[in-house]
DNA sequence: GATGAATGAGACTTCATTCAT
DNA sequence: GATGAATGAAGTCTCATTCAT
């Protein structure tokens, strides 16, 4: 209709609207959850209704597009960790800062987490793929220093991941702490290696 | 207070549509979460929706009758626990059994404690503050008998089970060994007694 | 059921009850409007709705019966105006008591004027009647004694009432101003034009 | 202001909606007072109930916008009386033309003004502005040319408006005498009491 | 007769999604 | 491609009226 023949824009705004839409959608779902209205994440990200649609073409879309981009940060972020600093506390550092950082304030995660009629699987399968590498190259590693029991499991690290970003949204003031009680649950045990649990006396907690 | 003898049945139905209510949502929310219409709960109680409003006059105050009515019964069952058997083992296992039983499935409560638009303090104060009570009866006696570390609070221990529900939430078929893991990080260590953590030479993970 | 042979209180507490939320409807209504709820002026009153509903079938019904109760009330007290005092000045004297006590603050009757889906002639025909007949007498009087035009009609004068009502609802502090300036259009003209009685010296209506 | 030349079409339709939306509420509230259902007014204007919600995002609102653009239609007609007229009767025709033409049949402004829930000064505090305004020119322009008591307030005019609407609502067929009647009260009085104006020969207001 | 619980239509409002401009 | 207006299906809650106790 209106070819005119001069020179578009083109690409290069779109693009620009679909990063604008990510980052507020992103922004809108963590400080208030998920229920907040496309309409309005639209108007702060400065553009039409329509547009979100145009890239996102329903509201789990962009629920998935979120945890997608949210998942390869996360997942560049543990890579660091992993090539730049000591491997055997890097998958330590990585849950503390997933619990107490990266999650902390993310009423979103904790809703999507919480499976408020979502599904992260369904929504964002390659990046939970990614991601749970990742975690078996932190548990790895961690396995080979010595700093983490060997019959942990990979879902097993990503449930307590889950568990200690609860504790974070639920209960701030003392999430720090208890996400240290519970990494000290999952190093080797004083005496035995790779332990099938040689408690000795007492029954734990 | 009740003139005993008076043949009255007086609201025999109303109680027993209020039980049916009550009932219905708490096992809707449980299995769909918070989001189910009013209507719906009322059609599946058999009732008209006016007759849920009439028993609680905000779906706010339903979350609360539930959640009350849920906290009840924990509380209940928790003090069970304490009362028959082994002082020193039940504190592990009323977490365990809110983690991995009474939590599980609940979807509702889960989204609850996620504080999901909700303000436990607010919709069911007295069953909070009876909870916590309960709570940390059974730290007392889990720290007399030196199942659990001494500078453990009962904040923690609430934050620690929110943490095991959403590992239960998230992820059913790991939740019983993780919650064992976690429960492992509060027993007093194996040297000190109020252990500033003597760890040795390996960092925990 | 409970016929126990003993002598019940049978009618007493019908008629009770009956005034009861006569008068209750009369003050909700006339403070907070014609929507308050029948369960409200109910629960006012001490009894359930259901005798709120035996008494009077519809919400309608108990619009009519309150302005028919208010309306002898007031037929009465402008008897009395009429027998006991200077009938030359009984008309304004009433129309002034009509819009500045009995109306104020009645936002029930002002609602009732403003035509809010009531039809006060279907409402309580007969009290209207008497109205208008009192309405009758006070204006031959007034016309017998000079103090009203000769042309005035019942009917001139009803809405000339409802007008005063009007003002005082809208404007209070004004209100008695306007009254007077209103009542000043009523009496005879000095000069004798459209007018049957050509006034003496006396007090306007 | 405008980019001309520019030949967006723009939201020519969405004009086309407020409008509508605004001419059938006005309308339908006229008509059966305000208690009209948004619904019912969307169906009736042909579009959506959101339609009507994204244009008046209240129902309030609507009410506001309803009242703004009456006043504003009755604020230009009372102008053109000041200016293409007798300026010591455009008081007097304004009055009759609210009472009897603009007030006539309008449920909606009579339950407005009689304050049903409403508050005008929130609602439409420009307009209403205005109107004071206009009234306040009018008032002293009859002051002027000795057609208006020297002592008539702006407030009062506006009371006199209220009563005169209020008489035309309940009995429409003598509201035009009953106007006349209280018009005559607005006078200077013959002999110039209670006046600081006495009045020389002329027409009443 | 009285009670108050139940009903269910309907009010206002929100929001994911579509579509004309 | 972008815009934002329109849609309409829900959702929460109210209340006149009916009816079992």
């Amino acid at each position: 209709m209106q070819l005119t023949g001069n020179p578009r824009p083109l690409r290069a705004d779109a693009i620009h609207n679909r990063e604008a839409v990510l980052e507020t959608a992103y922004q809108s779902f963590a400080a208030e959850g998920l229920s907040v209205p496309i309409d309005e994440i639209a108007r702060r990200a400065g553009v039409g209704a329509g547009t979100v649609y145009r890239h996102f073409p329903t509201k789990n879309a962009l629920f998935g597009a979120v945890i997608d981009h949210r998942l390869k940060q996360i997942v560049t972020a543990g890579r660091n960790l992993l090539d730049d600093g000591d491997p055997g506390h890097a998958l330590s550092e990585f849950i503390r800062a997933m619990a107490l950082h990266w999650g902390a304030r993310d009423l979103g995660l904790a809703q999507t987490i919480a499976g408020d009629g979502i599904d992260i699987y369904t929504l964002a399968p390659e990046a939970e793929a990614r991601f749970m590498g990742l975690l078996g190259e932190l548990l790895a590693a961690a396995k080979q220093s010595g700093t983490a029991r060997a019959d942990l499991t990979v879902r097993e690290v990503k449930a307590i991941i889950v568990a200690c970003q609860a504790a974070q949204i639920h209960t701030p003031d003392v999430a720090d702490r208890v996400t240290t009680l519970i990494l000290a649950g999952l190093r080797p045990s004083a005496s035995g290696q790779n332990d099938e649990t040689t408690a000795t006396s007492d029954t734990p907690v």
